[in-house]
DNA sequence: ATGCCGGGTGGAACCCGA
């Protein structure tokens, strides 16, 4: 079973991509963010078509989420359950059963709020984005409930995670407050699987378009997978896949996959 | 050069992202 997460920043400029990868990697289920459209101009056929079920939170202009899956899912929530009044579309929550496991798996797909810059409301949304998906989610923690959290999270989780921290110093996704939220999931008992599995320095999951981050190897990681233990045990491999961010006309983003 | 690029929107010397 393969999961992947991919930020495709727009999906009607990117289906060609999205296809290409599909055709490629096959994987069971993907998580998008960033869709950039209302759920009316989603390009549902071109999916369908490709053998996916879709469950689409959009929106226009900016945000938006989607699952893709081989087998129909499920809208469990398409907005933070304890964030009701948050009017961006970030967020889908479905569930999964698989046989290795007794119950059944939460999925989290997110988009989190960037947060820049710092001194405005902006990151104040950001943090607060965070203490509520925290709350609900570290709520199901208690009740030993079985996640999976894929995503953009916007969050570069140490100075390792950046090519230079000294020009992410004042960054909303390595701010102090922003690293100490996402901490809280990991002491909870989530896995950062690409930290743990991903051998090796600079696995960036993102190259910005401005100053050629891309031709430079000037990345950052701030796509993740968080599992929680059961899940984590049964992981067979974790990837980060840098092919699509060298195609004509990229994400800045590029997918990251988790087969368990 | 985070005034850099590349999306969307609407018809902008605009907005957004990270």
């Amino acid at each position: 079973m393969k999961l992947t997460t991919w930020n495709v920043n727009s999906i009607n400029a990117r289906i060609e991509h999205l296809e290409k990868l599909i055709k490629k990697d096959k994987s069971d289920i993907y998580f998008l963010q960033e869709l950039k459209c209302t759920n009316d101009n989603f390009p549902y056929d071109v999916i369908k078509n490709l053998g996916y079920e879709i469950i689409v939170n959009g929106q226009k202009a900016w945000n938006g989420v989607a699952i893709l899956s081989k087998k129909k899912l499920e809208i469990i929530n398409d907005k933070i359950p304890t964030f009701k009044e948050d009017e961006n579309s970030r967020i889908l929550e479905t569930e999964l059963k698989l046989p290795q496991i007794k119950n059944k798996i939460k999925l989290f797909n997110i988009y989190l709020p960037n947060g820049n810059p710092i001194e405005t409301e902006k990151f104040k949304y950001k943090i607060d984005w965070m203490k509520k998906f925290n709350e609900y989610v570290l709520d199901l923690c208690k009740r030993n409930t079985p996640i999976i959290i894929g995503g953009d999270f916007n969050v570069i989780p140490s100075d390792e995670d950046v090519y230079s921290p000294e020009n992410y110093k004042n960054d909303a996704c390595a701010h102090p407050l922003t690293r100490e939220q996402y901490r809280k999931l990991i002491n909870s008992g989530f896995t950062d699987t690409v930290k743990y599995f991903v051998e090796g320095k600079t696995n960036w999951t993102f190259w910005g378009y401005r100053g050629g981050g891309w031709q430079k190897g000037n990345g950052l990681r701030i796509d993740h997978f968080l599992t929680t233990s059961e899940i984590t045990d049964i992981i067979k491999s974790v990837t980060i896949n840098r092919e699509p961010r060298g195609w004509e006309k990229a994400s800045d983003h590029t997918p990251v996959t988790i087969e368990i």
